[in-house]
DNA sequence: TGCGTTCAATGTGTATACACAATCGGGAAA
DNA sequence: TTTCCCGATTGTGTATACACATTGAACGCA
């Protein structure tokens, strides 16, 4: 049942993020839950249960006369939550590098690696849709590396916040110089990050994993700054009210 | 609507908690909807959203069949639930160092401190009730002196992880001299966090509050090896698997 | 004209009924 | 005796109806 088979709740949760995202709504907009039931043709009870779910995600928040509008995020906002993230992936780092990993996840960890290699050194250019792809295997990788359960949770939390998760702005600058750059250096990044983690220092993991961590706040500050000239595509850009 | 009155899934909320904490149920039990709805004499849905809150909290699990399962935990969870407790709070005591923090914010909390000094030279001894209160009010003013929504919302949620929060192993070992003792380190220790977020200290504060957290890692072994020969009163105890 | 009051409309919180999946037990066949 | 199958029971997912709160507007009164 909840294997196979996707539910109401399920597509509801997933069709809202996905609207919220896109900027199908103001700042703020007040969401009434029988308009959007008729809208996405689900019944309140499972729409009422994906609602909660973005109210913890965040993407939403209850007003005071118990409606769910849907939030808007200054640039601080978007910036703690990537300093969050850091953090996280950096305690992750840490531990990984403090308790051991095993030869086979270390493998995988390499062979990730090579992937975003020939990604950036493809033929016609760079692969963002591999880079994408592999730079997202590379940090499930990271947060799956320290072999706990409670770190594990709060990093897949931390990456779902609206443009903190490591692949946000991988999208809608691939014409960009200094981005392109940005990813050479982030990939340089991930190799050191792995050497700490198997040579067991700590420290320098931890250090590592936070600064790769600011690579996402400078995209974030060249998408912010490119919005005043031109449109872009990256989701969630909506909701950061231009201040 | 939502400020004054609880409403039917607030009291499910906390009712359901309170009995899983209190250990009323097995470990890894399955809790069906219609039977905890009759004991609670609350509806499956204001029930359901409960569930769905501790489930997101972590005290529920969902397992292959799509029920809910009570969750039991190992040491290691627990002692990786209070190093993101600490990982978190470092990360809020450096921003509140690096990005300053207002003087009546500071004033508050040299209130605390002396409260919480109050409370350990009371006349006849240690006077805990009022330490834990002040104990607990110190750490959310450590969260909220980031300033930042972003930060105050992922400490809260590490807070309410069960046996992470910074209150967990007050109760229940009063008597033990050890324990007396590290109550007045911690508080040392709340000093020195507060002196280095005044002076801007960034890395020094992250440190210590780190290093505090393992405070409560300490008392969480003890109470552990205390349970083998006694019984104890630590709401949530009953969910670690005894190894 | 400005303000307070009342009524209607909309919205949320809750209960409940129903459909379908999962699980458990007994019985039959090998 | 063991294993497989089938029915009954229990449980979850969903839809919907209803109660009450909130909001907005129109109307009357000062």
């Amino acid at each position: 049942m909840a294997k196979d088979r996707y539910s109401q709740a399920d597509r509801a949760l997933s069709a809202l993020r996905t609207l919220i995202l896109s900027g199908a709504f103001a700042r703020d907009e007040k969401l009434s839950e029988p308009a959007l039931s008729d809208r996405l043709g689900i019944s309140r009870t499972p729409l009422r249960e994906a609602m909660m779910h973005l109210l913890q995600e965040g993407l939403l928040h209850r007003d005071d006369g118990g409606s769910a509008r849907v939030s808007c995020y200054t640039m601080r906002d978007i910036i703690d939550a990537i300093e969050v993230r850091g953090t996280l992936e950096g305690l992750a780092a840490r531990l990984a590098a403090e308790r051991g990993v095993s030869a086979e996840a270390l493998a995988a960890a390499r062979a990730i690696l090579d992937a975003l290699d020939q990604a950036l050194g493809a033929a016609a250019g760079v692969d963002f849709r591999a880079y994408i792809v592999h730079n997202t295997a590379f940090h499930d990788w990271l947060a799956q590396a320290a072999a706990s359960p409670v770190v594990i949770r709060e990093i897949a939390r931390a990456k779902r916040m609206p443009l903190s998760g490591p692949g946000a702005f991988l999208t809608g600058q691939e014409g960009q110089r200094p981005f392109l750059q940005s990813l050479i250096i982030a990939q340089d990044q991930h190799r050191a990050i792995l050497d700490a983690i198997e040579t067991g220092e700590g420290a320098r993991a931890e250090a590592l994993a936070r600064e790769h961590a600011r690579l996402a706040r400078r995209n974030l500050q060249q998408a912010i700054d490119r919005r005043k000239t031109e449109a872009t595509t990256i989701p969630g850009l909506a909701l950061v009210s231009p201040n």
